[in-house]
DNA sequence: CCTACCGATCGGTAGG
DNA sequence: CCTACCGATCGGTAGG
């Protein structure tokens, strides 16, 4: 329903349409076909603005990791302790699935139809991610805030679970504000790792 | 690496390669010819064993689910209290992944690509799953064995969160046994409602 | 279960 | 960004 005439494309366009569409449908449902219909120009268009279809899986996805990089970045630089390192997580993460949430799905869904070796790299970033909350799990178990002889690995895992499966129930004209969802999470995985 | 001479294969043989290539490629990324190749056949060979791909994504999801629906069904007639009744959903849930690990991802990965009215039937088969957990939590709220005020939907949604997680991370060679696992996520489940 | 195909669609390119 | 294509691959069928 956009003005047709005299429109031409961003690149910024054509990603933001694709990290719709992939998270909707899938990388393999999507054809490049699908994509300009969703622009308003044929698939072949596309091409005057990206070098392939698997660019744009690697741009939407790299994009989406670096989101959760650079919170465990920010939360692992502050002076916070590990009760509340763990909830600015949490808090971060469930900002970063309401804000970006065809981008968090296509970045959970689609990683696995990466080209190597962006998939690798990714999945590396990923891992990162998940070492953090894994260190903040364990220096609470070390300064007795956290459940004693709790395995933070296997702990990190499960709250990880609990946040990335937000983007498979959270709607924004659902019932709850991202701000009450975060404060439910916060409570749900305080209560799973409390001493 | 099964024997190819003489070795013709059962309708079977089919459905169960299809689940494992769909659980590692999704259905959009797995062809008819991946899945002759994988059989040691063409992939129009298929056809004498099958009327179709989707018939194919049809009969493991509705398999899926009715794992999951038996689970509810056994659960709800017993005569267990509230918290036993939710240890005994986490304890089956968990064995179901565990020991279905490819149907269970498929179920929840490509349940979108099924054709309609499967789609629907498959999704209210899961909402009907999610809504014995709902009253399982209720029911425990209301005898003052949970948490007074927990949102029993929410609630819900979140327990099946860290649940159908699991075939994310679960590995049959990894470093814990799936008892090991239910154990782990029975005492986060019940830490995260308990009064 | 193979041979021999089918029309449709795929990602992508040359040239303007 | 369109016109006009390309070879490859898709799900599927007829006939044996």
């Amino acid at each position: 329903m956009s003005t047709r005439t005299g429109s031409r494309h961003s690149r910024d366009d054509v990603v933001r349409t694709a990290v719709r569409l992939f998270a909707e449908r899938g990388f393999h449902g999507t054809s490049m076909r699908d994509l300009g219909d969703a622009l308003g120009l044929l698939g072949s268009s596309l091409y005057a603005h990206i070098g392939s279809k698997s660019e744009l899986l690697v741009e939407i996805t790299r994009e989406g990791a670096e989101l959760f990089q650079s919170l465990a970045d920010k939360v692992l630089a502050s002076e916070l302790g590990p009760e509340q390192r763990l909830a600015e997580l949490v808090a971060g993460h469930v900002g970063i699935i309401t804000d970006h949430l065809d981008l968090a799905t296509t970045l959970f869904n689609e990683t696995r139809h990466l080209p190597e070796p962006e998939r690798s790299e990714v999945v590396a970033l990923r891992d990162r991610y998940q070492d953090a909350f894994r260190q903040v799990l364990a220096d609470g178990v070390a300064v007795g805030v956290f459940r004693p002889g709790l395995d933070s690995r296997l702990s990190a895992t499960l709250v990880l679970s609990l946040l990335n499966a937000l983007d498979r129930w959270y709607r924004p004209d659902g019932g709850a504000t991202p701000a009450e969802v975060a404060e439910e999470l916060t409570r749900f995985v305080l209560a799973g790792v409390a001493a």
